[in-house]
DNA sequence: TCTGGGGTCCTAGGACCC
DNA sequence: TCTGGGGTCCTAGGACCC
């Protein structure tokens, strides 16, 4: 299987409606206004040449980079870029495409030559879209999606059960997808640094750190072991949410009680739309300086519009109870139907 | 340096039931 | 008066991904 992955993918679109960005540093966040709380979505290679990176506040980004040309995020250029690079996967002899993001997909194939047909997706996309990818080759989608990465950019690697030890093995275990900063941390503390160390363990091990799904799960991923076959089943959201960072910290009940409404409607309106019923609501709180609060209620299928909205007014008011209030950013949650549930999401514990 | 916005899934612990 | 063992449901919180 391959796993296909657009270059720089963001800053490529704004550069294919803007060829006099070419080669310049761009970087893509918020409204594009440095002076707001807002952080970089993606930058150009150019501009990650000079340290700014996805994630990074964009305050930050300007500072390092004063004469980058920073541009809003445009998400609807994007899904439409998007669309017609998964159009043309699709359309790939024998493809099963399963979509990952905006900028990313597996493909699915029997093909004796995959180095060729990863160039002739490559060269396939770039023709259709002027845009391009880097492809991962291996046995395992995971061992595919790493792949990718040693292919960047514009390039072709494969990683199969052959070579995943001799590329993998020396490198720490945040190399790996689904394993960040905390959970490499804990594994440290078990002894556990490198891919190799990973790989080698047992399983059960793993299990009082990290729990029954968890814990085995990890080892797997340090062989590069799992999943091996693409899955193409329509993907269906198991919730919505939205989320707004405040300009300027939000103090008082009413702001929030504001704040609360306008975003539970605005989650209310995208399942709605979906035509799908809502079991649960769950507010994200984030307080200065820097922590988050959970409130969370399951609702009944029977409950309408009306009854949701008095239900976040409700957990708002657990907001408040702990005064003095500063709320740095804020995120409405909404759970559909389990029944519903269809198509693969290859994430956490999922490979 | 100081914190987006959209997602997915897992775990712990308490409440409750038999 | 003290307290089994197993199960499910719910809430809170955490971690990670693009």
């Amino acid at each position: 299987m391959l796993h296909v992955d657009l270059d720089q993918f963001i800053a490529a679109v704004e550069v294919l409606r803007r060829p006099e960005l070419a080669g310049k540093p761009i970087i893509v966040g918020g409204r594009g206004d440095p002076t707001e709380r807002a952080v970089v979505s993606t930058a150009s290679y150019e501009a990650r040449a000079f340290g700014v990176g996805s994630g990074m506040p964009l305050r930050i980004a300007a500072r390092k980079l004063p004469d980058a040309v920073i541009l809003p995020v445009d998400q609807e250029a994007y899904l439409a870029a998007s669309e017609t690079v998964m159009a043309t996967l699709r359309a790939q002899p024998g493809a099963t495409v399963q979509v990952l993001g905006w900028d990313e997909a597996f493909i699915g194939t029997e093909t004796e030559n995959p180095e060729a047909y990863a160039r002739q997706v490559q060269a396939a996309v770039l023709e259709r879209t002027q845009l391009h990818c880097s492809v991962g080759i291996g046995d395992t989608l995971i061992r595919a999606k790493v792949a990718t990465g040693f292919g960047k950019p514009a390039g072709v690697f494969r990683l199969t059960s052959g070579n995943w030890h001799d590329v993998m093995g020396n490198r720490p275990t945040k190399d790996l997808w689904g394993v960040g900063t905390k959970v490499s941390g804990r594994l440290a503390k078990l002894g556990i640094n490198t891919v190799a160390e990973l790989a080698a363990s047992d399983p059960q091990d793993l299990v009082p750190e990290f729990g029954p799904r968890m814990g085995p799960w990890y080892a797997e991923l340090g062989r590069g072991d799992g999943i091996s076959v693409v899955d193409n089943t329509p993907w269906v959201a198991r919730g919505h949410s939205r989320e707004t960072t405040f300009q300027r910290d939000l103090t008082e009940p009413a702001q929030v009680d504001d704040a609360v409404r306008e975003l539970t409607a605005r989650v209310l309106e995208d399942v709605v739309s979906e035509g799908r019923a809502v079991v649960g609501l769950t507010l994200k709180v984030r307080y200065a300086p820097f922590f988050t609060k959970t409130h969370a209620r399951k609702i009944p299928e029977t409950f309408d519009r009306n009854d949701i909205l008095v239900r976040a007014l409700d957990l708002a008011a657990g907001i408040e109870a702990g005064r003095p209030i500063r709320l740095l950013g804020l995120r409405a949650e909404m759970a559909m139907p389990d029944d519903a549930r269809k198509g693969h999401t290859p994430t956490r514990g999922g490979w």
